[in-house]
RNA sequence: CUCGUCGCAGGC
């Protein structure tokens, strides 16, 4: 069964869902993490639906789910384009009753990205043992329902009991200034960062690019544009957006015209 | 052997 559960994980990993599916179809016996793997390959492979359905299947099997299993659905759900209500509330009451952070979490999530922002916070604020995780996702929760207050308020809340922020708390941050055009706020977030090395991914730079553009300092968004050295698709369309926000349209079209020296395909 | 958090733009 083990090696049957890595092969097909190793296809759905791959983004092979047709291969994966049959395997497990083919296998003697499944167990589980038979059920979780091909769970997971459908929910990280976009196929929210197809998800829900073997979901389905599993709990008519017999076998029963573990946060594992919860864990893959709670995403499918945050990554699925619709959801209706009643999934939702199945979901969400299973969810509900594992009391783990991890699965809490991603009900938080789940919570946040459906806009049902009051009840992330209940979920958050019962969660015991909150981890770094958990904080990030509530800190993004406000961020990306453009709540940047109460984003910043939450990060003072995390550092006053002493939990040590990472990049991905920065980015949410970060995004936070940019909403309020907050130029004082984002430098000093910016400074915080230097002063705890912090590591500097694509994703802060990206944001950083962004804020510093949204709220006035151009200069440095092109500087930060130019250190970084691995562009992605985002980041161009960051510095892209930058010179147009401040009505330099022809130098916008300029660094449009040099992505695919770069590689990147726009959008 | 399977698992939770992050950026730009666009669409609506």
């Amino acid at each position: 069964v083990v090696s049957w559960n890595t092969l097909m994980s190793a296809y759905a990993k791959a983004g092979d869902m047709g291969v994966a599916q049959e395997l497990f179809d083919g296998m003697p016996e499944r167990n589980l993490v038979s059920w979780n793997a091909l769970i997971a390959g459908y929910a990280q492979n976009g196929q929210s639906e197809k998800a829900f359905s073997i979901f389905s299947q599993m709990l008519a099997s017999g076998a029963r789910p573990d946060n594992t299993t919860l864990l893959s659905i709670l995403s499918a759900c945050t990554h699925a384009h619709s959801l209706d209500d009643s999934m939702v509330e199945q979901i969400t009451s299973l969810a509900r009753s594992a009391n783990s952070v991890s699965v809490s979490t991603a009900l938080l999530n789940l919570y946040a990205k459906i806009g049902r922002i009051k009840e992330a916070k209940e979920i958050f604020d019962r969660i015991p043992e909150k981890d770094l995780v958990t904080w990030n996702a509530m800190i993004a929760a406000y961020s990306q329902n453009r709540r940047p207050v109460e984003a910043i308020e939450l990060f003072r809340v995390m550092q006053a009991m002493g939990f040590k922020p990472d990049s991905i708390t920065m980015v949410s941050l970060i995004g936070s200034c940019s909403q309020m055009g907050a130029l004082g706020l984002g430098e000093w977030v910016h400074a915080y960062i230097r002063k705890n090395s912090i590591e500097l991914d694509v994703y802060l730079i990206t944001a950083l690019i962004d804020m510093y553009a949204k709220c006035g300092n151009l200069d440095r968004s092109h500087l930060l544009f130019s250190e970084l050295h691995w562009k992605d698709l985002a980041s161009w369309n960051a510095m892209i957006n930058a010179l147009a926000i401040h009505g330099k349209g022809d130098e916008a079209l300029k660094i449009f015209s040099s992505m695919d020296l770069d590689g990147v395909l726009p959008n």
